[in-house]
DNA sequence: CTGAAAGCGCTTACAG
DNA sequence: CTGAAAGCGCTTACAG
């Protein structure tokens, strides 16, 4: 139960505590001499600053809020593992709240986000209501939302090019000769699940071709194994643009259980391009999100605001890419 | 950038800012009629407690931290939204920390934590080194290690039972028949790597049978495949335990490339039984380490070393089961 | 039950 | 460059 504090070292090393404070802030000025003693003292007795007390009075924790969902779709872990990486690098450290996915449940875990004095917040895969980001706004505390849009201009975001990727995934099914296209689409009541399906059936209008079906998977593996029974129990679709891998990899489990071969009998598209979906035994043609790309420009965005003092919200999209793999049948020529 | 203090709602309430204070202290007394008066002029003005101030004085941060890697792994992204929905229960929060794996990496890691005061520490799939170990002992921090075994009686540990396990796990083996088993086991620079490695050649032993080969994944995917095509590629063995399932996924891609059928031409277990394992295009025996049981440990051990100030460390190992699916071939009697 | 006051461990003007 | 002092927003004995 030491604690050893500023006061204890300055004692020790015969200056005023400001001194030491001196000498641990970045930027502060201190002579060699003092320096030098003060290192020395705090070395012996294992001193370090207290960041929370740095953080009363300097009205700046360090600390960003990040609110997760969906950690099973390993979109998330991988973008978790990135943002906490370029954070520490710049010296920030994220506090983590795991989020419910309704709009009640972010917004109370925003607010006690909040309470601790985040310097800024980061919000993957969720919305928040407008009265909570007045809050957020109204504290000064920038809020970025990750992989996930949202209407009115008090909100940043940074997003792929989804309806554009969308429409690139359609176009090239339609190109490659198939004709009964379905869509299990990515949860409705998020923006990403509207822009993928819109993108999709843009592409189709354009081409002169009606979906085949469109579903609402949910962003969820149990409905969209369900969704996939359904469309492969009568008059088969020739491929099935899926709105997340990881809805697809459900979809190419039930396929397999069926016995029904992808990229032979049934093309099946992803979007994401998480690491599984090079794997062997999923070989996913999907649409890459470039999760490095949307990482970085999160955390320059948040840091723009945070150290720059640039309160202006911006939407960042970022283009992705058509990833081949074996999951999607090349015909080549039109079928009859 | 309103920034609402308890002075604030003192003033409007028309109390004093110790009244407020205790209104949104747990267990502190106040009139009913304090109460009501301070929680509307709390409302209105949009107040809510500084947590940071709070820890200051109370010397209680309520945010634990965690040191996590190997997010890749299904099996930690899986913990830690466990961990964190028990420790938010709880009212605790996670700072959370990417590591190197590393010791160096870890240590430097975690004396970061420290300076944040946090009330406990989790490290999971690390391990640390005896000084630190003694310097978060000295400031009264309990630490977790999280999946990972250490000696010496300064540590807490949660582990599932990885000796067992494996025994268990070859025994099985042995008894459906197989004859030439390897082992592609866990980094042996983990407590856990070397765990899994000791039950299996016990199990060997124990059957006067000899390990067909055991090489060191390295719980890395890239050097399991390579792993996995040394052993195909010559005299192949009948049987792989891997050190986990992670590396038996990359095992069994590396299989489906080379046309073998695992569960027909040659079995394959894994260790952790993380969600993908139950999947049909992987379908994979393995070990289940029961994550949601050691999660719970984990949490209550910590909290009673926080709140009940029980020092003294634990060292608890969970049981788990052998998950059987297809990519084992049941011989039945044995072979020639 | 309630208010005045001290103090948690720092940073940062303010004089020297 | 350096020290004395104020203050960040709270909690918690201490008297009443």
């Amino acid at each position: 139960m030491s604690k050893v504090t500023s006061l204890d070292v300055a004692e020790r090393a015969g200056v005023s505590q400001s001194a030491v404070s001196r000498v641990f802030t970045p930027g502060a000025s201190a002579s060699a001499k003092t320096v030098e003693k003060v290192k020395k003292a705090a070395e012996e007795l294992g001193y370090r600053p207290n960041v929370l007390a740095r953080a009363m009075v300097s009205g700046k924790s360090r600390i960003i809020g990040l609110v997760v969902a969906y950690l099973e779709n390993q979109f998330y872990p991988v973008a978790l593992e990135l943002l906490s990486n370029a954070l520490q690098a710049r010296g920030y450290h994220i506090l983590i709240f795991t989020a419910p996915n309704s709009t009640d449940g972010v917004d109370s875990v925003i607010a006690d986000l909040m309470d601790y004095q985040v310097d800024g917040i980061i919000a993957a895969s969720a919305s928040m209501s407008s009265p909570l980001a007045k809050r957020a706004d109204a504290a000064g505390i920038p809020v970025v939302l990750f992989n996930r849009a949202q209407e009115g201009d008090g909100f940043s975001n940074v997003t792929s090019a989804n309806v554009t990727g969308a429409r690139k995934v359609t176009e090239f099914l339609i190109e490659t000769g198939h004709e009964r296209i379905a869509h299990i689409a990515g949860w409705q009541g998020s923006s990403t699940g509207r822009d993928r399906r819109r993108g999709f059936e843009e592409a189709l209008k354009a081409a002169n071709q009606a979906a085949f079906a469109i579903v609402d998977g949910m962003y969820r593996r149990d409905v969209a194994m369900e969704c996939a029974r359904q469309l492969i129990s009568g008059t088969r679709p020739d491929a099935i643009f899926v709105g997340n891998d990881h809805m697809a990899f459900a979809v190419l489990d039930v396929l397999h259980d069926a016995g029904i071969a992808a990229g032979r009998d049934i093309s099946i598209v992803g979007f994401d391009d998480v690491p599984q979906a090079s794997w062997a035994s999923y070989d996913l043609t999907t649409y890459r999100q470039p999760v490095n790309r949307m990482v970085e420009a999160t955390v320059e965005l948040l840091l723009d605001q945070i150290e720059a003092g640039k309160t202006h919200p911006r939407k960042i999209e970022i283009e992705g890419e058509l990833i081949l793999r074996g999951s999607v049948r090349q015909l080549q020529g039109a079928a009859p």
